[in-house]
DNA sequence: CCTAAAAATTTGCATAGCTAACTAAATGGA
DNA sequence: TCCATTTAGTTAGCTATGCAAATTTTTAGG
Protein backbone atom coordinates (compact mmCIF):
# COMPACT_ATOMS: atom_id res chain seq x y z
CA UNK A 1 0.00 0.00 0.00
CA UNK A 2 3.15 2.14 0.92
CA UNK A 3 5.40 1.36 -2.30
CA UNK A 4 6.01 4.72 -3.03
CA UNK A 5 6.15 6.33 0.76
CA UNK A 6 9.61 7.53 1.50
CA UNK A 7 8.92 7.11 5.57
CA UNK A 8 7.76 3.62 4.61
CA UNK A 9 10.18 2.25 2.82
CA UNK A 10 12.80 3.70 4.58
CA UNK A 11 11.77 2.67 8.14
CA UNK A 12 11.11 -0.94 6.70
CA UNK A 13 14.60 -1.26 4.89
CA UNK A 14 15.93 0.22 8.58
CA UNK A 15 14.41 -2.74 10.37
CA UNK A 16 15.77 -5.62 8.14
CA UNK A 17 19.35 -3.80 7.74
CA UNK A 18 19.49 -3.52 12.01
CA UNK A 19 19.00 -8.04 11.26
CA UNK A 20 21.60 -8.23 9.11
CA UNK A 21 24.06 -6.37 11.31
CA UNK A 22 22.60 -7.73 14.32
CA UNK A 23 23.99 -10.63 13.16
CA UNK A 24 27.44 -9.35 12.30
CA UNK A 25 28.06 -7.94 15.99
CA UNK A 26 26.75 -10.94 17.73
CA UNK A 27 30.02 -12.58 18.05
CA UNK A 28 31.26 -9.76 19.93
CA UNK A 29 28.33 -9.26 22.02
CA UNK A 30 27.18 -5.87 20.55
CA UNK A 31 24.47 -4.55 19.27
CA UNK A 32 24.74 -2.32 15.99
CA UNK A 33 24.03 0.22 18.12
CA UNK A 34 26.88 -0.04 20.58
CA UNK A 35 29.08 -1.54 17.84
CA UNK A 36 28.48 1.92 15.42
CA UNK A 37 29.83 4.20 18.39
CA UNK A 38 32.69 1.84 19.68
CA UNK A 39 33.94 2.06 16.27
CA UNK A 40 34.01 5.83 16.44
CA UNK A 41 35.59 5.72 19.85
CA UNK A 42 38.25 3.50 18.39
CA UNK A 43 38.70 5.63 15.19
CA UNK A 44 38.66 9.27 17.70
CA UNK A 45 39.52 8.46 20.83
CA UNK A 46 39.48 10.88 23.12
CA UNK A 47 36.17 11.78 22.28
CA UNK A 48 33.64 13.60 23.77
CA UNK A 49 29.80 12.66 24.16
CA UNK A 50 28.23 15.81 22.20
CA UNK A 51 31.09 15.35 19.51
CA UNK A 52 30.08 10.96 19.56
CA UNK A 53 26.56 12.38 19.55
CA UNK A 54 27.06 14.23 16.76
CA UNK A 55 28.94 11.68 14.70
CA UNK A 56 26.12 9.21 15.53
CA UNK A 57 23.50 11.86 14.57
CA UNK A 58 21.66 10.54 17.72
CA UNK A 59 20.55 13.02 21.08
CA UNK A 60 23.12 13.34 23.77
CA UNK A 61 20.77 11.09 26.42
CA UNK A 62 20.64 8.25 24.20
CA UNK A 63 24.42 8.64 23.63
CA UNK A 64 24.63 8.62 27.46
CA UNK A 65 23.18 5.54 27.51
CA UNK A 66 24.90 3.35 24.85
CA UNK A 67 27.85 4.70 26.50
CA UNK A 68 26.90 3.06 29.67
CA UNK A 69 26.17 -0.43 28.26
CA UNK A 70 29.70 -0.22 26.69
CA UNK A 71 31.19 0.94 29.98
CA UNK A 72 29.47 -2.06 31.59
CA UNK A 73 30.99 -4.42 28.94
CA UNK A 74 34.16 -3.25 29.45
CA UNK A 75 35.25 -1.51 26.34
CA UNK A 76 35.29 1.78 27.06
CA UNK A 77 36.30 4.02 30.24
CA UNK A 78 35.58 7.58 31.02
CA UNK A 79 37.89 9.91 31.90
CA UNK A 80 37.17 13.30 32.97
CA UNK A 81 38.16 16.17 30.74
CA UNK A 82 41.14 18.39 31.50
CA UNK A 83 39.62 21.15 30.51
CA UNK A 84 35.90 21.05 31.36
CA UNK A 85 35.26 19.50 34.37
CA UNK A 86 31.77 19.48 33.08
CA UNK A 87 33.05 16.80 30.29
CA UNK A 88 34.10 13.41 29.71
CA UNK A 89 36.42 12.06 27.43
CA UNK A 90 35.73 8.82 26.19
CA UNK A 91 38.62 5.99 25.38
CA UNK A 92 38.71 2.62 24.70
CA UNK A 93 39.77 -0.34 26.50
CA UNK A 94 42.40 -3.25 25.61
CA UNK A 95 39.79 -5.84 25.40
CA UNK A 96 37.89 -3.18 22.47
CA UNK A 97 40.94 -2.29 20.41
CA UNK A 98 41.39 -6.35 20.63
CA UNK A 99 38.52 -6.20 18.17
CA UNK A 100 38.79 -3.21 16.35
CA UNK A 101 39.58 -4.41 12.83
CA UNK A 102 37.32 -7.27 13.23
CA UNK A 103 34.61 -5.04 13.95
CA UNK A 104 35.47 -2.94 11.15
CA UNK A 105 35.61 -6.24 8.87
CA UNK A 106 32.47 -8.06 9.97
CA UNK A 107 30.23 -4.65 9.06
CA UNK A 108 32.51 -4.59 5.74
CA UNK A 109 31.38 -7.90 5.15
CA UNK A 110 28.06 -7.19 5.13
CA UNK A 111 27.83 -4.59 2.84
CA UNK A 112 30.08 -6.55 0.42
CA UNK A 113 27.35 -9.09 0.51
CA UNK A 114 24.87 -6.29 -0.14
CA UNK A 115 27.14 -5.02 -2.94
CA UNK A 116 27.10 -7.98 -4.69
CA UNK A 117 23.36 -8.35 -4.43
CA UNK A 118 22.48 -4.95 -5.78
CA UNK A 119 25.46 -4.11 -7.72
CA UNK A 120 27.91 -1.67 -6.24
CA UNK A 121 26.89 1.20 -8.63
CA UNK A 122 23.31 1.32 -7.27
CA UNK A 123 24.35 1.11 -3.70
CA UNK A 124 27.06 3.86 -4.49
CA UNK A 125 23.82 5.91 -5.89
CA UNK A 126 20.74 4.54 -3.34
CA UNK A 127 23.61 5.85 -0.04
CA UNK A 128 24.26 8.65 -1.24
CA UNK A 129 21.34 9.99 -1.96
CA UNK A 130 19.83 9.22 1.27
CA UNK A 131 22.78 11.04 2.44
CA UNK A 132 21.44 14.19 0.84
CA UNK A 133 17.71 13.31 1.60
CA UNK A 134 19.23 13.81 5.35
CA UNK A 135 21.28 16.90 5.06
CA UNK A 136 18.36 18.24 2.81
CA UNK A 137 15.68 18.00 5.00
CA UNK A 138 17.56 18.40 8.45
CA UNK B 1 32.61 8.44 9.66
CA UNK B 2 30.25 6.19 7.86
CA UNK B 3 28.81 8.41 5.08
CA UNK B 4 28.99 5.08 2.54
CA UNK B 5 27.39 2.70 5.18
CA UNK B 6 24.05 1.55 4.46
CA UNK B 7 23.20 0.65 7.65
CA UNK B 8 24.50 3.83 9.07
CA UNK B 9 22.91 6.42 6.25
CA UNK B 10 19.29 4.31 6.51
CA UNK B 11 18.78 4.58 10.29
CA UNK B 12 19.90 7.72 10.38
CA UNK B 13 17.26 9.24 7.81
CA UNK B 14 15.09 6.86 9.31
CA UNK B 15 15.30 8.86 12.34
CA UNK B 16 14.53 12.04 10.65
CA UNK B 17 12.15 10.61 8.99
CA UNK B 18 10.37 9.79 11.97
CA UNK B 19 10.75 13.17 13.22
CA UNK B 20 8.86 14.61 10.02
CA UNK B 21 6.16 11.99 10.29
CA UNK B 22 5.68 12.49 13.76
CA UNK B 23 4.86 16.19 13.06
CA UNK B 24 2.44 15.26 10.26
CA UNK B 25 0.42 13.48 12.43
CA UNK B 26 0.67 15.02 15.86
CA UNK B 27 -2.58 17.11 15.23
CA UNK B 28 -4.95 13.88 15.47
CA UNK B 29 -2.95 12.50 18.38
CA UNK B 30 -0.99 9.50 16.42
CA UNK B 31 2.11 8.41 16.05
CA UNK B 32 3.32 7.22 12.61
CA UNK B 33 2.68 3.75 13.55
CA UNK B 34 -0.26 4.27 14.91
CA UNK B 35 -1.24 6.35 11.62
CA UNK B 36 -0.05 4.06 9.16
CA UNK B 37 -1.74 0.79 10.85
CA UNK B 38 -4.94 2.83 10.74
CA UNK B 39 -4.68 3.49 7.15
CA UNK B 40 -3.96 0.08 6.23
CA UNK B 41 -7.28 -0.32 7.94
CA UNK B 42 -9.12 2.50 6.74
CA UNK B 43 -8.39 0.88 3.00
CA UNK B 44 -8.45 -2.62 3.54
CA UNK B 45 -11.18 -3.34 6.93
CA UNK B 46 -12.10 -5.88 8.10
CA UNK B 47 -8.59 -7.57 8.04
CA UNK B 48 -6.89 -10.01 10.18
CA UNK B 49 -3.64 -8.68 12.32
CA UNK B 50 -1.62 -11.47 9.72
CA UNK B 51 -2.67 -9.70 6.86
CA UNK B 52 -1.95 -6.13 8.43
CA UNK B 53 1.58 -7.19 9.90
CA UNK B 54 2.56 -8.32 6.66
CA UNK B 55 1.49 -4.94 4.83
CA UNK B 56 2.98 -3.19 7.15
CA UNK B 57 6.17 -5.24 7.39
CA UNK B 58 6.28 -5.79 11.07
CA UNK B 59 5.93 -8.66 13.22
CA UNK B 60 2.48 -10.26 14.64
CA UNK B 61 3.78 -9.02 18.04
CA UNK B 62 4.41 -5.51 17.17
CA UNK B 63 1.37 -5.48 15.33
CA UNK B 64 -0.84 -6.75 18.81
CA UNK B 65 0.69 -3.55 20.67
CA UNK B 66 -0.27 -1.14 18.30
CA UNK B 67 -3.82 -2.68 17.59
CA UNK B 68 -4.31 -2.21 21.47
CA UNK B 69 -3.01 1.40 21.31
CA UNK B 70 -5.16 2.13 18.24
CA UNK B 71 -8.68 0.72 20.02
CA UNK B 72 -7.69 2.72 23.09
CA UNK B 73 -7.98 5.93 20.65
CA UNK B 74 -10.82 4.30 19.92
CA UNK B 75 -9.85 4.68 16.35
CA UNK B 76 -10.34 0.53 15.68
CA UNK B 77 -12.75 -2.09 16.79
CA UNK B 78 -11.95 -6.04 16.92
CA UNK B 79 -14.38 -7.93 15.30
CA UNK B 80 -14.54 -11.93 16.31
CA UNK B 81 -14.29 -13.52 12.65
CA UNK B 82 -17.20 -15.69 11.76
CA UNK B 83 -14.77 -18.14 9.87
CA UNK B 84 -11.99 -19.02 12.78
CA UNK B 85 -12.37 -18.49 16.54
CA UNK B 86 -8.34 -17.80 16.67
CA UNK B 87 -8.79 -15.13 14.75
CA UNK B 88 -10.08 -11.15 14.71
CA UNK B 89 -10.90 -8.45 12.28
CA UNK B 90 -10.21 -4.98 12.81
CA UNK B 91 -12.75 -2.51 11.53
CA UNK B 92 -12.01 1.50 11.87
CA UNK B 93 -14.61 3.51 14.11
CA UNK B 94 -16.75 6.56 12.97
CA UNK B 95 -14.06 8.90 14.34
CA UNK B 96 -11.57 7.11 12.29
CA UNK B 97 -13.25 7.11 9.06
CA UNK B 98 -14.05 11.02 9.79
CA UNK B 99 -10.14 11.58 9.73
CA UNK B 100 -10.11 9.53 6.58
CA UNK B 101 -9.04 11.89 4.16
CA UNK B 102 -7.04 14.14 6.43
CA UNK B 103 -4.34 11.18 7.61
CA UNK B 104 -3.81 10.35 3.87
CA UNK B 105 -3.24 14.50 2.73
CA UNK B 106 -1.29 14.68 5.87
CA UNK B 107 1.45 12.69 5.00
CA UNK B 108 0.88 13.26 1.18
CA UNK B 109 2.16 16.99 2.40
CA UNK B 110 5.15 15.87 3.86
CA UNK B 111 6.07 13.65 0.40
CA UNK B 112 5.22 16.75 -1.30
CA UNK B 113 7.60 18.79 0.64
CA UNK B 114 10.84 16.32 0.38
CA UNK B 115 9.88 15.73 -3.52
CA UNK B 116 10.47 19.59 -3.89
CA UNK B 117 13.81 19.82 -2.14
CA UNK B 118 14.99 16.27 -3.67
CA UNK B 119 13.66 16.50 -6.83
CA UNK B 120 10.74 14.22 -8.34
CA UNK B 121 13.29 12.33 -10.18
CA UNK B 122 15.14 11.27 -7.64
CA UNK B 123 12.85 10.75 -4.99
CA UNK B 124 11.04 7.88 -7.61
CA UNK B 125 14.49 6.57 -8.18
CA UNK B 126 15.57 6.33 -4.31
CA UNK B 127 12.04 5.22 -3.29
CA UNK B 128 12.45 2.20 -5.62
CA UNK B 129 15.67 1.23 -4.75
CA UNK B 130 15.10 1.01 -1.09
CA UNK B 131 12.34 -1.11 -1.87
CA UNK B 132 14.62 -3.63 -4.04
CA UNK B 133 17.38 -3.53 -1.72
CA UNK B 134 14.31 -4.28 1.26
CA UNK B 135 13.12 -7.18 -1.39
CA UNK B 136 16.71 -9.28 -2.34
CA UNK B 137 18.02 -9.33 1.08
CA UNK B 138 15.07 -10.55 2.45
C1' DC C 1 32.30 37.32 45.52
C1' DC C 2 27.73 36.14 44.48
C1' DT C 3 23.97 35.33 41.25
C1' DA C 4 22.20 34.20 36.86
C1' DA C 5 22.70 32.07 32.43
C1' DA C 6 24.81 28.35 29.77
C1' DA C 7 26.67 23.74 28.91
C1' DA C 8 27.23 18.65 29.76
C1' DT C 9 25.05 14.66 31.52
C1' DT C 10 21.63 11.98 33.59
C1' DT C 11 17.00 10.42 34.57
C1' DG C 12 12.07 9.63 33.91
C1' DC C 13 8.64 8.54 30.85
C1' DA C 14 6.94 6.94 26.51
C1' DT C 15 6.91 4.49 21.86
C1' DA C 16 8.38 0.90 18.63
C1' DG C 17 10.62 -2.95 17.42
C1' DC C 18 12.26 -7.93 18.02
C1' DT C 19 12.60 -12.82 19.84
C1' DA C 20 10.82 -16.41 22.41
C1' DA C 21 7.43 -18.71 25.00
C1' DC C 22 2.52 -19.63 25.46
C1' DT C 23 -2.68 -20.43 24.63
C1' DA C 24 -6.15 -21.82 21.77
C1' DA C 25 -8.12 -23.33 17.55
C1' DA C 26 -7.95 -25.51 13.03
C1' DT C 27 -6.17 -29.10 9.98
C1' DG C 28 -4.45 -33.35 8.24
C1' DG C 29 -3.41 -37.89 8.46
C1' DA C 30 -3.37 -42.76 10.35
C1' DT D 1 -11.71 -40.39 15.95
C1' DC D 2 -7.39 -38.76 17.89
C1' DC D 3 -2.94 -36.91 17.92
C1' DA D 4 0.64 -34.06 15.80
C1' DT D 5 1.36 -30.00 13.34
C1' DT D 6 0.35 -25.55 11.91
C1' DT D 7 -1.71 -21.10 12.49
C1' DA D 8 -3.62 -16.78 15.04
C1' DG D 9 -2.83 -13.92 18.43
C1' DT D 10 -0.93 -12.53 23.11
C1' DT D 11 2.47 -11.63 26.57
C1' DA D 12 7.04 -10.91 28.69
C1' DG D 13 11.54 -9.18 28.53
C1' DC D 14 15.00 -6.62 26.13
C1' DT D 15 17.12 -2.75 23.19
C1' DA D 16 17.01 1.69 20.93
C1' DT D 17 15.46 6.16 20.71
C1' DG D 18 13.28 10.53 21.64
C1' DC D 19 11.70 14.57 24.54
C1' DA D 20 11.63 17.05 28.65
C1' DA D 21 12.98 17.96 33.23
C1' DA D 22 16.55 17.76 36.81
C1' DT D 23 21.48 18.01 38.19
C1' DT D 24 26.12 19.60 38.24
C1' DT D 25 29.66 22.64 36.91
C1' DT D 26 31.22 26.65 34.42
C1' DT D 27 31.34 31.12 32.90
C1' DA D 28 29.78 36.00 32.88
C1' DG D 29 28.21 40.25 34.99
C1' DG D 30 27.77 43.33 38.36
Amino acid sequence: MFDQCLYFNTTSLARQLEREWTLAFKPYGLTPSQAFMLRVILAKAPIAYTNLAAELNITKATCSRTVEGLCKLNMVKRVQADADARSFELVPTTAARSIHEQLDESSAKVTRKIKKIIGEQQFNSVVSTLRSISTSIS
